[in-house]
DNA sequence: ATGCATGAGCC
DNA sequence: GCTCATGCATA
């Protein structure tokens, strides 16, 4: 079994959550934002065509799906995140879709035409988004960046929780001209990105504790939610702000001791799975529980990995990247 | 840098 | 059960 330990440095604040969306101009944004950033899903859908995966998925809708497909409408209710989803769930199944072309040239005919819903999987890419895209020409790493605590304590004015100013702005444009900013001061003060998570925790500021490498990683390179970024912003600001300040003052320090200890193993979804996965979520982004659990098991796959893999994808669509900038 | 997962809060 | 913010593990 694995080890869970849930240990959560601190709560977020229920204040970043909570009152979601002010006035959200982002509604614009999150418009754009919906489409899948999939910068690989542009090969030819026919070029290589997996027709047992195709005929496996085909025959998994067809016998399994269908039969309990109970008709599921876009929004039950009429939630706050319902809002959000309704406008980047309509749009997107077409937009996840390779051509509309390939619809209407797939190839061969279905056993049970009389049957619906999941039967639209059998136009599916096979290895659309395997295709890695390599990372970029980054930094020949001319200087080597030398560990440094970076423990950014101190009189920090903390600009953030700013008592009159509910809405900092939300300019996906400003925060991405942010992040490369913050990317490029960190890096010059040669602090990782774990350091700076960590580092953050000093600061003291309320409701604010430590972060992962992953998440200063996924603020950089904008891989966060709008909301997410707007959040974090000040919060690292304040801690680049203090950084810098104590290079100032004290430009060295002694090494971190490195600690390390851990374990606990990550399922991997074999490809042939995760591309059955992604070919029912381009046409139901959001199945029902009875699909998921149909899913699973044609898959092999425990229902609750299922669920969960669709529940990140969803997430994945809200990211800021590619979204407002176009 | 990113895939799979957890947990809080909400419906 | 879902969304959302986050994190561990890993390619």
């Amino acid at each position: 079994m694995m080890a869970m330990d849930a240990k959560q440095p601190f709560a977020v604040p229920a204040a970043l959550q909570e009152p979601k969306f002010p006035s959200l101009h982002a509604g614009s944004d999150a418009m754009r934002r919906v489409c899948l950033p999939a910068p690989q899903l542009q090969g030819n859908i026919f070029g290589s065509f997996d027709e047992s995966l195709l005929a496996r998925a085909e025959a998994l809708a067809a016998a399994d799906i269908a039969p309990h497909a109970k008709g599921h409408h876009l929004h039950p209710h009429f939630k706050p995140d319902a809002a959000f989803h309704a406008m980047s769930g309509v749009p997107c199944a077409a937009a996840a879709l390779p051509h509309p072309a390939a619809l209407a040239a797939h190839p061969h005919p279905l056993p049970h035409p009389a049957l619906d819903g999941g039967d639209l999987l059998e136009h599916l890419s096979p290895s659309l988004a395997v295709a890695g895209l390599a990372e970029p020409p980054a930094l020949p790493a001319p200087l080597p960046p030398p560990p440094l605590p970076a423990a950014a304590a101190g009189p920090l004015p903390v600009p953030v929780g700013a008592p009159g100013a509910p809405a900092p702005a939300a300019d996906p444009r400003e925060l991405e001209a942010f992040a490369e900013r913050f990317k490029q001061r960190r890096v010059r003060l040669g602090v990782t990105q774990a350091d700076v998570g960590a580092a953050l925790a000093a600061l003291k500021l309320p409701g604010v504790g430590s972060l992962s490498q992953s998440t200063i990683c996924r603020f950089e390179s904008l891989t966060l939610s709008h909301n997410n970024m707007t959040a974090l912003r000040p919060v690292l600001q304040a801690w680049l702000e203090g950084a810098e300040a104590a290079r100032r003052a004290r430009p060295a320090g002694p090494d971190p001791p490195p600690g390390a200890e851990r374990k606990r193993r990550r399922t991997s979804i074999a490809a042939p799975e995760r591309r059955s996965l992604e070919a029912y979520f381009a046409l139901q982004p959001r199945p029902s529980a009875e699909k998921i659990a149909a899913i699973a098991e044609k898959l092999d796959l425990k229902k609750n990995v299922v669920r969960v893999w669709f529940c990140n994808q969803r997430q994945k669509q809200k990211r800021m990247k590619y979204s407002a900038v176009h």
